[in-house]
DNA sequence: AACATTAAGTTAACCGATTTACTTCAAAAA
DNA sequence: TTTTTGAAGTAAATCGGTTAACTTAATGTT
């Protein structure tokens, strides 16, 4: 079922239903557009959408790029993600566009297979600063990043204020007491969101004189199964540290079952806190401590600016930055003495 | 950046580029092929592909449609969705095809969309018996369905033994000496996964001589917040019931928590079973035992349906169960006395 | 020498829409 | 009566590829 056919059927050329269908109504009789509307309902005809996009060069489509870390190569090692998504797919719905979802290795290689899909617009998760020229360049069509650092560059990005994140983790734990501080996070060493928490957690450190260093720092993917590992480490090294900063929900929870693993109580033995505050945070026990994000306020920003750029057809530059707080909850014990 | 200026610059027809592109060679020479191949690679050039799926009737898209429950509309009200759709991704991605999201209040209304973006096959999460026909009848695509109670339609679905999981549940719980059981539970009237369950649990129940009644059954949203209020409610009844049987993760989750807020502590005052064995489940404290499946083996299976149904243009009709069996955890006592 | 075959292309139609420029006819204006 | 205007609609080009049918020159066969 063809544009065509529905022409005949009418009785009139293919212009007039395609002007019919897409509301461009000075042209066409009101007769007429009842019995095209008819006819369309009838047969229930759809326009395809790739001729449609082949002339209008515009696909109505909008790309959602993930990267993947751990050896699954999906997008769940950490949920973080698809909440994100799962936020990004309603508001591009509720838009009227389609959602084309990938995950990358390395984000640079989704960008020709975003231009020959004529996307209108992509979402970037997670990207880090020096893939962003790269993107930029290669890649020409409204953008919006999540949770990216490129100070400088001339892009859209929504984050969440990451250093005072960092910050107001390790101010939260000193102020219950804590001095001995274990930080368990991924690379500190790429520019983007952890690196930023890791500073605000160090300068925290300084400036309350609590000490902090190199071997304070334990590493691990942002995957559930390596965090675990750490929690036992950490373990190990009993009595050297009174709490531990995780630099994402998906490794508190590792952390914590690795320390359980090894017989330590939380919070009583250790201390614990998370970053991202994913509702799986009230699901356990104690209920996780965690700075928070807010979801639906990313998604909602991210939306708001690639909307606006593809309708009004506008480049904006903006970064812009929830602020958070510490969501207290039990998993962070008060030392008094 | 098209194939005709490929060509230009190549000083050759389109059809030639094109032969290149799609590795037709037997009327191409080396010599023009290198030619080609290499003012490919310097301009970057991608074809289009929508002007391609136009001609070739198939788009390398396939669309992935999930119903939404609560009033988020968001496929992460429950996590499991989010677990099957990341699995498929990674499927749909190495296979080498391109992956459509969307969410649905009700099913129908994305069959015209798929058709219309020309999709090559779909999986359709969680759908009800008596949506099947209309999708069937009005869809003319490769469609594997998961989840799905269809007898004797003629489809592909990939699924768990919901029955077998709803009766160990029961004789899980009747075998830890348990006889005062609740249900929790989404619908049950509507033929799904979730009538399957209830249907396995009750029949156990009654095999067992233990009493299980219509007021024994809680009703709730497949959602955290909607469990919660059950899980209160249930608190409330106090002494009625030794343990809680939940139709799904994400369910007993809330309800655990409900009964928390009310004072009572898991497994020692309440029993609970979950049903899905998320990941969360070890997350949290006491470790949820669950009914266990796994999605790898799900999205596994039905991709292999999928492909050799696009790839080999044929109809399949298949009806796969993968085996379950019950996760113990420490969310359950064993009653002794 | 006449014919068949093959390698290496090219031409033009086609996919299913949109859009621009043109047509036609009736009613209004001059 | 002639001209203008506007409403309603159409024909044909176009988007960027693919593909079937055709061409051309060189080589191989008999």
């Amino acid at each position: 079922m063809n544009i065509s056919e529905i022409a005949q059927k009418a009785g009139v050329s293919k212009a007039t239903v395609s002007n019919v269908i897409n509301g461009k109504l000075s042209k066409v009789s009101d007769e007429t557009k009842e019995k095209i509307e008819s006819i369309i309902r009838e047969t229930g005809y759809k326009p395809n959408v790739m001729a449609r996009s082949l002339v209008k060069k515009e696909s109505r489509l909008i790309g959602v790029v993930v990267p993947y870390l751990g050896k699954d190569e999906t997008f769940f090692a950490n949920p973080y993600n698809a909440h994100i998504i799962a936020a990004l797919e309603r508001y591009i719905r509720k838009n009227d566009y389609y959602l084309m979802l990938r995950c990358v290795g390395d984000p640079r290689e989704i960008v020709p297979l975003l231009s020959s899909w004529n996307v209108d617009g992509a979402f970037f998760l997670g990207i880090y600063r020096d893939e962003v020229p790269e993107i930029k360049s290669l890649i020409d069509m409204p953008i919006v990043f999540l949770d990216t650092y490129a100070p400088g560059e001339e892009i859209v990005n929504i984050g969440i204020e990451d250093y005072r994140g960092g910050y107001l983790s390790a101010r939260y734990l000193i102020g219950k007491g804590h001095t001995k501080l274990a930080l368990v996070t991924p690379d500190i060493s790429s520019e983007g969101v952890i690196k930023e928490r890791y500073k605000g957690f160090s300068d925290a450190c300084k400036e309350a004189g609590v000490p902090f260093k190199r071997g304070n720092i334990y590493y691990t993917e942002s995957t559930y199964a390596s965090a675990v590992q750490v929690g036992q480490d950490i373990a190990f090294g009993q009595g050297e540290y009174t709490a531990v900063a995780c630099m994402s929900d998906i490794v508190a929870f590792g952390v914590i079952e690795g320390l359980k693993q090894c017989g330590l109580r939380i919070p009583y033995d250790m201390s614990v806190i998370g970053f991202d505050n994913l509702p799986d945070c009230e699901f356990m026990s104690p209920k996780l401590t965690s700075v928070a994000q807010d979801f639906e306020w990313k998604a909602k920003k991210a939306s708001d600016y690639l909307f606006k750029m593809i309708e009004e057809k506008c480049v904006l530059v903006a970064d812009e930055r929830q602020p958070i707080k510490v969501m207290e909850r039990q998993s962070v014990r008060a030392l008094s003495e």
